[in-house]
DNA sequence: CTTTGACGGAACCTATGGTTTCGTCAACTG
DNA sequence: CAGTTGACGAAACCATAGGTTCCGTCAAAG
């Protein structure tokens, strides 16, 4: 309460005493992964996860607020594989080539993102988290969409957020519901579709 | 075991004693839907609802095997106005009415089905109905496309089923995710992107 | 009047998310 | 080396919720 204390606002002590221990954290990422893509994903509980980890429950409320963030951080870092968001000057090549760098990313971690969504059903932690990165990827499709608009590859009138809900809506709507694959295949297909050359196909 | 009792394999034994009241049924579904659709949906619990209907949850559990298969049942009954599938002979037009008159039915009990969606994430029973509920209309839809595909409306290569998950995807991407309204001008301009007759609304 | 079965009330069991306590051990500092 | 900080494991603990069971009462049919 002194001036003297109060003058330095977040003292960065050098942390003394026992570290985290990193091994901890990724084996609670990876066992929570596994378990979430498991064939009752559905219902992984953290007693679960801690055992399988060999950790004890009380060290993953140390370092997550809730089961959903510890969902949510096993499954975004697996589905940050980095997808290129490309710039050829084509809009049908570009949105083709980032739907299907997302399909592939995305497909292989089907499983975890419906264990997820289950999770932000109920979690708000995993609800947020899952909306942020939900809205990053919307942001670069507009912005590669809005590209090939200002170039005249897409009809003025096009509404954008109507295209992009088409799209994620394919895509989330085959995850969750449909349970049907993401494959490059559909990528190619569901970019005509949109930008429509021409004929489908 | 004799003969004569197994010659009658189910004997339809005119039900004596006390009778089921109706009243006790409909009010459970009614204050279920309520809860379900109130701002804290995605967690009734069953006393919640026994308590709200002012009924025993013995009761309820006599009539329903799970909590998901009362959600289910309260969605259902209020999701059924029954939508109408027009058969004009022009594919627009009918593909137009029919979404106009699913997303008006659909997006009044939105949070019914986010609710019921995330029950149906862990109860089989609610999961099995929802299916059953979705595979219908797919089935109404695919009809209305097919007769425009005869008429030669669309294109021959099209994709149906890619088809179909673009407009079903994009309506529970928005009830699911966005939570966007899905309005009867969505509709409009949604049937003519996937219709494709020339240029876009 | 007797039987059948619906209904309410309440206790009960189990699973799970989340918290707390305690003892131990590892790392850094003086 | 000694003391302090804080990570970690073990286990008890609490609250909530889904689901079951038991009991007593009441309504409808023969």
């Amino acid at each position: 309460m002194s001036p003297e204390l109060a003058r330095e606002p977040v003292a960065p002590r050098p942390h003394t005493g026992r570290r985290r221990n990193p091994a901890v954290r990724q084996a609670v990422l990876d066992r929570a992964a596994e378990l979430l893509a498991g064939p009752d994903g559905m219902a992984v509980s953290i007693d679960a996860i801690a055992q399988a980890a060999g950790v004890s429950k009380h060290t993953i409320y140390r370092w997550w607020p809730s089961k959903g963030a510890v969902l949510l951080e096993a499954t975004v870092e697996r589905a940050q594989k980095e997808v290129t968001v490309p710039d050829t000057g084509a809009l049908t090549t570009d949105l083709e080539a980032f739907l299907a760098d997302t399909f592939r990313a995305v497909d292989e971690v089907a499983p975890l993102l419906r264990g997820l969504m289950a999770e932000a059903m109920r979690d708000t932690v995993a609800a947020d988290g899952m909306r942020e990165f939900i809205s990053a990827r919307r942001n670069e499709l507009r912005g590669l969409l809005v590209r090939g608009l200002d170039r005249g590859e897409l009809p003025a009138e096009t509404d954008l957020e109507m295209t992009i809900d088409q799209i994620y809506g394919l895509m989330w709507y085959r995850i969750l519901i449909a349970r049907s694959p993401v494959t490059a295949d559909v990528a190619t297909r569901l970019a005509r579709a949109v930008t429509r050359p021409g004929a489908p196909g």
